[in-house]
DNA sequence: GCTATTTCCATGTATCTACAAATGATGTAG
DNA sequence: CTACATCATTTGTAGATACATGGAAATAGC
């Protein structure tokens, strides 16, 4: 009768938390849908991410930078370099705030406008092929019961 | 009757798409829940990203880096490239297969175990935390379906 | 007004992610 | 046995992510 093995426990273990984990399994899920997105959208020439930016920016009315990250969920750094990219490829633009020259306004420039309307419909093409196969409701709620984890 | 302005359609398709795009929502459920398991587990040394590759590993018998990084769901490039920063730390050994010098078997060090161990109690904890407040069904179920999405 | 604090954004640093191409080893056709 | 294809992994390159820190502008106290 002696001790059960210490390492057939730390396996057994180490399988339940690939399997549990939500912080893995989210990421693998967004991961996978990303790639499957990316790649349905190669042709618009824009990753997802870069989408979904653009799409925060243009549904925003007048929102400055630190604004948009919250809610677009991204830690302002990580924003504000992601923007840049953006900027870099001429579909955003970035300017001082006249009245608070600590701020940056952002909005979509013509180019990028027209950039993100061609790219809706491929969009609507491709998130209907994803319904397919899994039901879009599930990224909705995990994200909006995820956000509240993450109010500081 | 003049046409509906371009530029308003545009901005409600942008909302419609931050909404309810699963890219979006699923990497937006991502950054949160990885932040959060990332602060519950700060003590630990450990991100949340390395504590489910190691769990990998440990899970894993006798895989080499294709399978193990196909079961991650990770192009292996950068399974292979997450593994170095494990490596760096002493936590998993990488070694070449006798049998065919093309492939590399991975597996924990002592260090690394003794260091998972005693991380599964806190991630417990933190699991446990966070079932409060969604449901844990939510990520493995979307997990689960998005890695239909990729299956090539 | 003038200093101290706060606010907003950018930078330094490090890791995560993926696609394309390169490297190196093994298998195979002739 | 040699050239060629195939396979497993790494490297090149580029973007995404976050924490800590830095720097400039605005605000609060006095």
């Amino acid at each position: 009768m002696t001790a059960p093995k210490k390492r057939k426990t730390l396996r057994s273990d180490a399988k339940a938390m690939v399997e549990e984990c939500a912080g893995w399994n989210a990421r693998l899920a967004a991961r996978c849908i990303s790639q499957f997105l990316d790649r349905e959208l190669a042709q618009s020439g824009l990753s997802i991410g870069q989408i979904g930016l653009m799409a925060q920016i243009a549904a925003a009315t007048d929102d400055t930078m630190g604004a948009l990250a919250k809610r677009a969920g991204l830690e302002q750094s990580t924003f504000s370099r992601n923007l840049r990219v953006l900027a870099a490829a001429g579909l955003i633009e970035i300017a001082l705030v006249e009245a608070d020259q600590r701020r940056r306004a952002v909005w979509l420039t013509e180019t990028g406008a027209r950039r993100l309307e061609a790219t809706i419909p491929l969009w609507r093409k491709a998130q209907a092929k994803l319904a397919k196969q899994l039901s879009l409701a599930l990224p909705r709620r995990l994200a909006q019961a995820a956000q509240a984890l993450v109010v500081e």
